[in-house]
DNA sequence: GGACCACCACCGAC
DNA sequence: CGTCGGTGGTGGTC
């Protein structure tokens, strides 16, 4: 799975004046003693066994798989370039202490009729589920046996466009769903930091995880690990392709709009 | 190898 | 969950 590499933070040594800095040690995802392969337990009905790994630290877990040959993930790429239609305008941008920016890639959201969804204080409805949204979303479901009525779709046009470390806790996410994250395209780096590793008196010495998602690869996000951990893709100028990222959730008390 | 420099990543402040 | 600035690491070149 040489595709997929984990990299921790190594402890670095206190210089006298500067706060403690940390350095990235990469290693392979299969050799950290976080991870582990484990079997195909998910209910999967691939005619192969999903290779998972599964990745793990102190209120953290995920699982990590390759679930689209590089062919069908080419198909899926290219067939979602030609369906989303992602927001413009006012729905493109975000509020954030007091200032409004336009948000650094692009968004849309897809899902059942009459969904919304409320995140970074905007509330938006689901367009309906587009054929190849809806082959992605089954696939996901038969290879981790949960099912998602709503996906968010983030679109990184290069290594430019980036996603600001958050945690995905809003309300109306049905606790006991994972998040189910689906890459294609460019591999970007995914950090996922401890909240109680962060900021100045965040003394608690947590080590940062760094994920490569790999083109068609699945990572789900298991509870409580949304609680937890915050997570990020920062900017990497080397990157010049784009990535389009999905991730599918299941939203409870669903409000009709009026 | 060392000095210099441009670039880049990290992270706290707001 | 946005940008900005301070800071220090990285890597190319002479």
């Amino acid at each position: 799975m040489k595709n997929c590499v984990l990299q921790r933070r190594n402890k670095r040594l206190r210089t006298k004046n500067s706060p403690e800095r940390r350095d990235w040690k990469r290693m392979k995802l299969e050799d950290d003693d976080g991870i582990q392969e484990e079997d195909d337990t998910k209910g999967g009905e691939f005619s192969h066994p999903i290779p998972w790994q599964k990745i793990e630290a102190e209120g953290l877990d995920c699982d990590y798989a390759l679930i689209f040959s590089k062919k069908e993930a080419d198909e899926l790429f290219q067939h979602l370039e030609e369906e989303v239609v992602y927001s413009t305008g006012e729905e493109a941008k975000v509020q954030v202490y007091g200032k409004v920016y336009n948000i650094p890639r692009k968004q849309a959201t897809y899902g059942d009729t009459d969904l919304t969804y409320k995140y970074s204080g905007v509330t938006r409805s689901a367009c309906p589920w587009t054929p190849t949204l809806e082959n992605i979303r089954d696939a996901v479901t038969k290879a981790t046996g949960h099912t998602f009525n709503f996906v968010l779709i983030n679109r990184y046009k290069d290594g430019l466009d980036h996603m600001g470390e958050h945690r995905d806790d809003e309300k109306e996410l049905d606790p006991a769903c994972p998040i189910a994250s689906i890459s294609l395209g460019a591999e970007r780096d995914f950090i996922f930091r401890h909240r109680d590793a962060r900021g100045r008196n965040g003394s608690r010495q947590i080590e940062p995880l760094k994920l490569e998602l790999a083109h068609g690869s699945l990572l789900l996000m298991n509870p409580p690990t949304n609680t937890f951990w915050y997570h990020s893709l920062p900017v990497r100028r080397k990157i010049l392709q784009p990535r389009i990222n999905l991730t599918f959730r299941r939203i409870l008390n669903c409000k009709k709009l009026k």
